[in-house]
DNA sequence: CTGTATCCATGATGATACTG
DNA sequence: CAGTATCATCATGGATACAG
């Protein structure tokens, strides 16, 4: 008959939920970029075009926009001429920041150990 | 003419090219839970379907064969009758559960102070 | 400069059925 | 039980043009 499911010690589905939750905001391309890019000061719209000179402006205000909503980001629109805008990380989008640390240092030990697998890393190919 | 483009203090883009890297392994909807699932113990083919009853049998095999290409993952057929076959952690896997952790930390600050924005976070709805 | 609107390509996933 | 094949769907992202 085959072997019998043995119970998962684990705790199967119920730490994942917290996990989906934060992949979910770094989900896409882009995102983590983004907020890396905001991590050391408040940049403007096309300041982050700049930093991400592939992604495109559509993807961007998209992407702002979603981490806006969750509040991550805070837009601050400037009174300049012409008119331009700000954004930088609220306090709860910096709560982010030791995660995304932490997911570099295992992207740096990978490459140590194995050169880069990833090879469709799309948002950076050079670096 | 508007501001002029101030250089970024975070050094653009070199950081996030090893985040890439391990957000490329994490990529999609099921890749972490996955490595969830595996970081107890060794799980079977079936186990995992258990332990994650929304994933098709076909992802499944998708993310196993990605993971197990990647070094992540060790697939040992056992000699079962039916046939069948025990996946695990490698050691360069199990890089990843500090990250995944992290992750999973930032999650449960997240919906403590927002309650669950993530509207669609399909892996897992319940919990 | 700061976005937004279309159109289109690609990739990830689910459902189902089928093989060994 | 352990996978694979096929088909259809949906989200993400790029390119371009355009608006405030």
């Amino acid at each position: 008959m085959g072997l019998p499911l043995r119970k998962s010690t684990v705790g199967a589905l119920m730490p994942s939920c917290p996990l989906t939750e934060t992949l979910t905001l770094l989900r896409g391309a882009w995102a983590p970029n983004v907020i890396w890019c905001l991590s050391a000061e408040p940049r403007r719209f096309g300041e982050l075009r700049h930093d991400m000179p592939r992604i495109s402006a559509r993807v961007l205000s998209a992407r702002l926009r979603e981490l806006e909503t969750r509040g991550l980001v805070a837009r601050r629109p400037l009174k300049t001429s012409p008119p331009s805008a700000e954004y930088a990380l609220t306090p709860l989008g910096r709560e982010l920041l030791p995660a995304i640390d932490a997911l570099a240092h295992v992207g740096r030990t990978l490459i140590r150990e194995w050169g880069s697998p990833a090879t469709a890393a799309r948002p950076i190919p050079t670096g």
